[in-house]
DNA sequence: GTCTATATAATGATAGAC
DNA sequence: GTCTATCATTATATAGAC
């Protein structure tokens, strides 16, 4: 069953932790008593927290290409998969209270420390708005695909850190619902 | 002209580096070298650091308060507010392409941190959120002016996480179009 | 690969002189 | 009110035994 390695539970743990509890927040410490191994023991897979970042950032890559392409196999049409997207919310509605978006709060904290992986964490969002704007293109190929894309990436975000600073998640079904309108009187408008 | 005291100089001091830092990675030191006094004099004014914090919501929330008046007596109409509102975007977009939305940001790392000033730094939020519903309610008194004032303070938020994520102006400017192309639309509707 | 022990720097916080 | 000196704790990080 399981064959991870220690280093994949150190970066499994590092995961979780940076989105519950931050980035800066979260210390070697926290990391090692989450694995149940020593600190000394940790360095021997990572010689930096940075080197961490980087490889949590890495898998979170490699689990939204996944995801994204999953999608792309179950949702026949642009526009269900567009849906699809949208309703991550919903998916991950308990979460999203707690601890707002997982790539949005850790860009914004990037930010703000102006950290050296920015650029890394960014592509989280890049490969989002590639899809959606991929989608959008599909259905109308004279739109600003791209602009159509941001708009509705931007939409999530708000919501999600609305609310989290709300506590609440009624406000997500509220917002998805009109995102599903937008959705729906954008492709109307196309026919 | 400058008759504030120290404490002041260390409120001012900790609310911008709270914004630009971030809460938790902003050190009494470097308040201290800010305001340029020793860590020692600093603790004769606050004894911890969510003191700090604490006046630091607490000007932020007068701050607001007085803006949002000072809205209400120059724009006449509702909905010239609560463009008002939406313009703040274009108005603070440099500053918001680094560092986000102060509010947003203040509120997302309280909650990862679980912090006990999280209610006090919510009502950031509640000011404009009442405001706003305020606004909604004189256009239209059957509508939901709740979730119309939760909408719109969502698409704000969206756009500055995204504008700061993707360090894009521009792409303010473009929201903002919608936005106020969404209220033009809702209050034809309305007509 | 895993551990214990340790070095070093920074943090929040206190005591007491001026 | 302001300072210097200091403490306790925690953090990242290293060295070396097993």
């Amino acid at each position: 069953m399981s064959d991870k390695t220690t280093r994949d539970h150190i970066v499994e743990a590092a995961d979780q932790l940076f989105y519950q509890q931050g980035y800066e927040h979260t210390s070697f410490s926290h990391i090692a008593e989450t694995v149940k191994i020593s600190r000394g023991n940790f360095y021997h897979h990572f010689k930096t927290k940075d080197e961490i970042l980087n490889a949590v950032i890495g898998v979170r890559l490699e689990n939204t290409r996944r995801m994204l392409s999953q999608w792309e196999n179950e949702e026949k049409t642009p526009v269900d998969r567009i849906r699809r997207f949208i309703h991550i919310l919903i998916t991950n509605r308990a979460k999203i209270k707690h601890y707002g978006c997982p790539v949005g709060t850790l860009c914004t904290e990037l930010a703000k420390l102006n950290h050296p992986a920015q650029p890394e964490a960014r592509r989280l969002f890049t490969l989002f708005r590639t899809w959606l704007s991929r989608q959008f293109e599909k259905i109308d190929h004279n739109a600003d695909a791209d602009e159509l894309a941001m708009h509705i990436l931007a939409r999530s975000q708000g919501v999600a850190t609305l609310a989290s600073a709300f506590s609440d998640q009624k406000f997500i079904k509220q917002e998805v619902k009109l995102m599903d309108e937008w959705l729906n009187a954008y492709v109307k408008g196309k026919i």
